[in-house]
RNA sequence: GGUUCCGUAGCUCAGUUGGAUAGAGCAACAGCCUUCUAAGCUGUGGGUCCUUGGUUCGAAUCCAAGCGGAAUCACCA
């Protein structure tokens, strides 16, 4: 039991004593004493003054008392207005961190075995387009979640879902059929995704011309033109084509995926990110039918007289959705039910985590309904962890603007950044070629995913391309910084040092920094679960930079090899350790490599 | 127009189911390397927590209305 539950306990006990009233303990509310006052924890004590009969300063003088009495972990308290301080003794704090220096370091909670997977999904990029910033923080946030789900001892299935077809991928392929010329990604030196996207870029010039031609000789608006432009026509032929299995255009369809696939492969092993499953629509974009067609034979869905399938959704206040087309096809809708009912039966998830832009809102919200509808009962398990738009300091990013900004662009100019940062420093002229690359790759994906992922996701967050990320302050490269810190004075200390260090006797006396430290320390599994409830990785980069501030201060001020009492050394050695194998284990879950030098 | 989300320092963001005098970083200014890594540390200035009401011992946080911004309301994905 730790020493919340365990104060939690006694105030309820308390309550009862005093008062006869039964109040649980999920309803005592404690909160980290603020560091303008004395005290570790503080018990807000209004809640309870109705029961107790006593004015605030009273109740908390009664609470105080009997916590000090009741438990040894309490050994004094003051009260100010209504808030009961209480302080720890320093055994307490020291056991913790004795404890944990001897599990060597802080460890998050062990998987159960046979437990049902949580199944998260990510990344699902289109294949007529190179991944862009916004994808990055898709990827960032779906890899974060796994690892803190993971961290809390949840099984995790991360997986992809590729949309590599549609009217999209044949616009790709008859701009390349027709002016492509037989070239590859290989015979321009290009990557995969971005050859392909090119052409992609290409289609959407040569149909404006068409469009302007139509528009101006025919007088027809945009959208008409649009739909009536010879080129529109093509790709449609092409989609029917491949629909139809037909032999040529499948072979196409499978070359430029198969570059745009090995374009997608570079970025993703770049960014850290991978999947345990991939699924390509292309195999799954006919499921769901049959669920709709189940739906309708039963009831639950209603064809209209033109023969499309609907879902009536008047009883959530909502617009009734298609289902499928009154040619029998199926919608975006229907093949997410399909997935969604793949996925279950597949892993026999406990819980499907879509990680997708707040832009789909609206979608997921009907498709959980439909799915209740059709008496799907994981319909409920589905979370839609919802993000916000990456902006520009002009707005939105448009492709069509050239405003997108390239995934793999920005993590060269990260990288390069990083390289430069670094040089100017000049603490690494003993290191290898190999050893440098590898520590600015580390330098300038720390900054970049740090930045993407310390904002809470449910935000828009913006992006200026004209200043690049920072790498002083609230940054990832401070927060390595700190961890190379550490790590060099581990190095100064020796092995047989590190070793010994846990031996320091108990001590009294522990300075405002280094209880600072190590009250941050006793944080962190709370932090961790916290986050994997909030679905929030925001909460883990917060929290690292804030013990990483602390260590610092404490750093700054006190000695810890120097200190010539060994003891004293011993410990802050210990303490110092711990904390770089925290700050480790946190940029872990944040999918962030920590460095020992730089 | 309906629905949802957002509005905190010049800028980017924290702020734990309502709690004490609202916090960081950047930018500006002033300091600190003969001592374990200065990508660091210390200090100064900077606030109508969008506005107005309400709920209560107490509101940046909850409720209502308004103002401003975003997304969405497709037989696109």
């Amino acid at each position: 039991m730790n020493i919340e539950q365990k104060i939690a306990n006694e105030v309820v006990s308390i309550i009862l004593e005093k008062s006869g009233m039964q109040i649980g303990t999920d309803k005592v509310h404690l909160q980290k004493t603020r560091k303008e006052f004395q005290g570790d924890l503080t018990l807000v004590v209004f809640p309870y003054v109705k029961a107790m009969r006593m004015s605030p300063e009273l109740t908390a003088e009664t609470f105080g008392k009997h916590l000090v009495t009741r438990l040894d972990e309490v050994i004094a308290y003051n009260v100010i207005k209504g808030f009961l301080n209480l302080t720890f003794s320093e055994k307490f704090w020291l056991d913790f961190l004795l404890n944990k220096t001897l599990e060597q370091s802080i460890e998050d909670k062990k998987q159960q075995p046979d437990q049902k997977p949580v199944v998260v999904e990510f990344s699902s990029p289109n294949t007529n387009k190179p991944l862009h910033l916004g994808h990055i923080r898709n990827n960032l946030l779906g890899y974060s979640i796994s690892k803190i789900l993971e961290a809390n001892g949840q099984k995790v299935v991360k997986v992809n879902l590729v949309n590599d077809r549609g009217i999209h991928i044949c616009k790709s392929m008859l701009a390349w059929m027709l002016k492509g010329e037989g070239a590859t990604p290989e015979s321009l030196g290009k990557k995969g995704d971005k050859f392909v996207g090119d052409y992609y870029v290409l289609f959407e010039s040569l149909l404006r011309k068409q469009v302007n031609e139509l528009s101006s000789e025919q007088g027809l608006d945009e959208e008409e033109a649009r739909i009536k432009a010879p080129l529109m026509e093509q790709a449609r032929e092409l989609l029917r084509r491949w629909e139809a299995r037909d032999h040529e255009v499948v072979e196409i369809w499978k070359k430029m995926n198969g570059w745009v696939y090995e374009g997608f492969d570079k970025t993703y092993q770049r960014l850290g990110v991978s999947f345990d499953k991939t699924y390509y629509e292309s195999e799954t974009y006919l499921l769901g039918r049959d669920i709709v067609l189940q739906g309708l034979n039963s009831g639950i869905l209603y064809a209209k007289a033109d023969g499309s399938v609907w879902a009536d959704l008047s009883e959530y206040k909502l617009d009734d959705k298609l289902l499928l087309r009154a040619d029998g096809t199926s919608v975006y809708m229907t093949q997410d039910i399909g997935t969604a009912q793949l996925r279950y039966d597949e892993f026999d998830a406990s819980e499907m985590i879509y990680v997708v832009g707040n832009e789909q809102n609206h979608h997921f919200d009907v498709l959980k309904k439909v799915l209740k509808k059709l008496g799907k009962n994981y319909a409920d398990t589905i979370y839609h962890l919802s993000y916000g738009m990456v902006e520009l300091p002009e707005g939105k990013m448009k492709s069509r603007e050239g405003t997108v900004v390239d995934a793999d662009d920005l993590m060269d100019e990260m990288i390069d950044t990083a390289k430069k940062t670094t040089e100017e420093l000049g603490k690494t002229q003993d290191f290898t070629e190999e050893e440098k690359s590898l520590l600015y790759n580390m330098i300038g994906l720390g900054a970049l995913k740090y930045f993407m992922l310390k904002v809470d996701p449910k935000r828009n967050m913006l992006f200026n391309p004209a200043e690049s990320i920072d790498f002083n302050g609230n940054t990832g490269p401070f927060i390595q910084y700190t961890h190379a810190r550490i790590c060099s004075i581990r190095r100064t200390a020796g092995e047989d040092r590190m070793h010994k260090a846990s031996d320091f006797i108990l001590m009294s006396n522990l300075n405002e920094k280094e209880k600072r430290l190590i009250k941050t320390l006793y944080d962190y599994p709370n932090v961790v679960s916290e986050a994997a409830r909030e679905m929030s990785p925001a909460q883990i980069a917060n929290y690292v930079y804030e013990l990483a501030r602390e260590f610092n201060q404490f750093y700054h001020e006190y000695s810890i090899l120097n200190e010539p009492d060994v003891t004293q050394s011993n410990f802050r050695l210990c303490l110092s350790d711990l904390t770089a194998n925290t700050i480790k284990q946190g940029m872990t879950l944040l999918g962030i490599v920590v460095p020992e030098r730089m």
